[in-house]
DNA sequence: CGTAGCCTTGAAGGTGATCAATGTTTGTGG
DNA sequence: CCACAAACATTGATCACCTTCAAGGCTACG
């Protein structure tokens, strides 16, 4: 635990306000893992001793279909917590794979930290419950559009994204996505995603070199969005 | 909030093993509602200022897309807490509706009760969570099924709520469910699910009377879900 | 006994899935 | 640093699944 990046640490919103000597505690436990492009940080079915706090980098919780199809539940951001509704039950299993997207660093936590400290802690679970709540709202978010045409399916995950992971500095998604993966997201196929893409970069809406995306027209998206790319 | 009905309110998972005075406490300033058939709870955009947990009935959690169609979010059944996440933060409004479906009775607590007397007490917080988890789960099952032709997600969300609100006793669906509120749900038009249902019916899958559902034969739902009907 | 809410059926058409084949880039071991 | 494998992107053709639109019927209830 020693190695812990604390004056990283400190910058999430989720530890702020807390001295070294507190956070020593609700870290109790904790490890430090640096994690490379494709990295499991838990298997889904895998029994659950403890969850993770985003550090840097993404992270993508993953699920499969009966016929062997990914699904992407949800995409972690720097601040994110990653099964934290396990802790507060008896015995269980991570219901999702959680791997990384890219570089990324993540702290593990053991259950029984959560349980002993963070539970006693009504600040920090106040803050878990921002984060929860932020998750709920994009899943939410999610389902109004599902009967939605995929391209302003696509085009909301992809500001979506931006703006979890970019704030309102620019418009270039920092972490590698493949068009497989935008495809698990929104519920599609790789083709369909690669021919919606393909037309938006010929339309000079976005640019994408090696997984990288950045959106040129913002405005362009947000009409898509609001289904006003028609008129 | 004498007249809430503690004998029913025990009955509940939520507050097993706590003495009178201490729900007392945990009820203060609380308010029983009893709702008829579409009476509204929530409204989406109002001030946050209280929470609720369904102690019997149904309630749907509803949002509008932008042309105006509505999404069934969730279902919430007796036990469900409904906009406890919301709590947490400083001032908020409410992100969906929510509707009773037949008769139902809720108790909605104030805000300030969760903040001074809830998130003290671990016990109580520890359950809040396994509600949540289990809302999660629900959200996330959903979206595993996307891709599924409609009749596996009809089937499934079907089953799913026959599970949650009949538990194993028998296959009847103790709420009223219109054709249009199943396309809400799992993201259809009504004449879809329509085609789907009258098809079961004939086949003697299930049986629907004044939007009540029976489920006959559950072994052919959980194959249809399997996608094994074709065979 | 009329209206409101719900259910049903048919026809037409579109979106996106699937299959198949091929090109391109990235990463790795020798 | 090259060569080859693996991962990723692309394009075209075909067609199933649903949506949409339109029109009408049924049932409960004030």
């Amino acid at each position: 635990m020693a190695e812990i990046d604390f004056s990283r640490v400190k910058k999430l919103n989720l530890f702020e306000g807390y001295y070294e000597s507190q956070l020593n505690a609700l870290l109790e436990g904790a490890t430090l893992k640096k994690l490379s492009h494709r990295d499991v940080v838990y298997r889904a079915g895998d029994e659950a001793n403890s969850f993770a706090v985003v550090l840097d980098g993404a992270l993508k919780l993953v699920k499969q279909t009966a016929s062997g199809e990914d699904v992407i539940v949800f995409f972690a951001s720097p601040g994110d917590t990653v099964a934290t509704l396990l802790m507060s039950s008896e015995k269980s299993v991570y219901p999702v794979t959680a791997v990384a997207m890219g570089p990324a660093q993540v702290i593990t936590i053991p259950k029984r930290t959560f349980n002993a400290l963070w539970t006693k802690d009504q600040v920090i679970m106040g803050k878990i419950n921002a984060i929860l709540f932020a998750r709920f709202s994009e899943m939410q978010e999610q389902k109004i559009f599902v009967k939605a045409p995929l391209a302003i399916r696509l085009a909301r995950q992809i500001v979506s994204l931006i703006e979890r992971f970019s704030g309102d500095s620019g418009a270039v998604l920092p972490i590698p996505l493949t068009r497989q993966e935008f495809a698990d997201a929104v519920g599609s196929s790789v083709e369909s995603v690669i021919r919606i893409m393909s037309e938006w970069s010929q339309q000079g809406i976005l640019k994408t070199s090696d997984r990288h995306i950045e959106v040129i027209r913002m405005d362009r998206i947000a009409e898509i969005i609001n289904g006003q790319d028609k008129v």
